[in-house]
DNA sequence: GACATTAATCGTAAATCGACGATGCACGGT
DNA sequence: ACCGTGCATCGTCGATTTACGATTAATGTC
């Protein structure tokens, strides 16, 4: 049994930030979240950690047809842009979304 | 007077598309609608297009701190996304949003 | 028809992206 | 203390992005 689920390793989620009042920040900020779900990869890891399937790189390696180094740099652009986060797990890194700033994507999309 | 608005130059919308039932698609399809938007003069300008704020290029020129050149580029990479259309009127061509593929973007990201 | 206006396209340069293999580093286990 | 495992980082390559000025294409006006 390969398979690892559910490791609950992510505790405290930061609060939702706010939606930018200015709008060139609303925009930028709306640009920086879109590009980094702009790839499928990121996408599909994104679902993946939403839904708490393994929360570990070897499960996501393990999912996607991608080197782990690609993996790895994919993982590091949606951490820059805070829509997920990487805790040490052991001797692993448990990455988990960051529920706050979903929900921020989501409304900014929303207010488009 | 050299604002231009509410022209009113874009008929029949197209229907929402379904959103993918693969999850395969669906990443892809979400992936190539945030590239779209993965800039912050394309969120602008697409911000612009669904206030109705002048739909014609030269507004949009205007507007933002970018050559016509570059904001022509930006166009087609949001016409090409399914985002916006483009009609001829007369000399100048007006865009408007796509509502239907707004929507799709919508319910895409919603659905994370 | 000549001309101005409007926007797309071309050509180009700098920067970034996406992918990989190789290497480095931190941690646990023995 | 030494491995082995798990992941990040580095170096590299080709492809893509972003920006601009210059040019071209299409339209309306005179």
């Amino acid at each position: 049994m390969t398979r690892r689920k559910n490791r609950g390793c992510c505790p405290p989620a930061e609060p939702t930030p706010p939606v930018p009042a200015r709008e060139d920040e609303a925009n930028e900020r709306l640009a920086r979240l879109a590009k980094a779900i702009s790839h499928p990869a990121r996408v599909a890891i994104l679902r993946m950690l939403v839904r708490q399937e393994g929360c570990i790189v070897g499960d996501i390696v393990d999912e996607l047809p991608l080197a782990q180094s690609t993996i790895s740099q994919h993982l590091k652009q949606l951490k820059e842009a805070g829509l997920i986060r990487g805790e040490v797990d052991g001797p692993r890194i448990c990455y988990c979304v960051e529920p706050g700033t979903v929900a921020l994507l989501k409304a900014l999309v929303e207010g488009l």
